[in-house]
DNA sequence: TATCCGAATGAGACTCAATCTCAAAAGGGA
DNA sequence: TCCCTTTTGAGATTGAGTCTCATTCGGATA
């Protein structure tokens, strides 16, 4: 697929001490190319039908390893079944859901970023990461 | 237990169709007779050491019914098992996780309420609810 | 490039919170 | 008290995610 994400793939997985598979590979291309909100059962499906033979116990150890090393976003959207997003070169962001729709829309505010280190430092804490989703529903009908 | 809760739980039965029964009362008054952020397998433990029969069914059943009237929050922590807060009389609050020891701490600051509406608007819609949870670490070692 | 050994994989068993089923029990209006 | 409907409970079921372990594969070495 894109060659240079392949090198940061090789490189991640060395850094890791783990070998470059093809079935790793290919959990990368499906996350990465595409820009969704996917959940691991979507992710092994697609990759199943692109014709690579895959186990779902190898898609969540490829996402694990993923997500620890920050190329993956895991997103709990509150229904039970995680999502996850690629994250290379990807500014942070946090995520608005409409509960009419199920549409998903990404937002980023700095002033919000600001706040809750501040917040976490009041308390005598260090803000680490955060789980942030705002449920909303179109303004009029 | 408290008289006035009582009224409050048979109001909302009653607004809701629904019969007045002692497990629900026990699973309410488990709930509100502590303030902490606890399971159902917890809940349902305590009720029935209390010497109350009731089913794990009843107890997820009649939280749903408590969630959905706001007597009772609802808290996804991210570990699989659900938490729940009494709620009633209770001003909004968010929550701090500590990632080394589990404590949990509640927060509340005004600015950051007001910034999440203000984020929902400016793209369209309302804020109808959010999940929020900071996930820290003591600032100094 | 053939050998070898530890790492990775896959099929399916397993876990565990939460939900569902349905016969029996209980609420509550008349 | 009667009667009808709702509620309950025990246990089965669901479903996302994890674990097991025999087999396969990557890749370092010679």
């Amino acid at each position: 697929m894109n060659d240079s994400t392949i090198q940061i793939l090789k490189e991640i997985l060395r850094k890791e001490g783990l070998r470059y598979t093809k079935q790793r590979q290919a959990v990368w291309d499906e996350i990465q190319n595409s820009q969704e909100h996917r959940d691991a059962e979507d992710i092994y499906m697609s990759i199943r039908n692109n014709g690579v033979n895959v186990s779902r116990a190898t898609v969540y150890r490829t996402i694990d390893v993923l997500v620890k090393n920050r190329m993956v976003r895991k997103m709990d959207v509150g229904d039970g079944r995680n999502r996850y997003e690629p994250r290379l070169d990807d500014a942070h962001h946090d995520h608005m859901i409409c509960i009419e729709t199920g549409k998903i829309i990404e937002f980023y505010n700095e002033e919000l970023e600001d706040l809750q280190e501040k917040i976490a430092e009041e308390n005598g804490y260090m803000l680490v990461r955060h789980i942030h989703q705002l449920f909303v529903k179109p303004l009029k009908k």
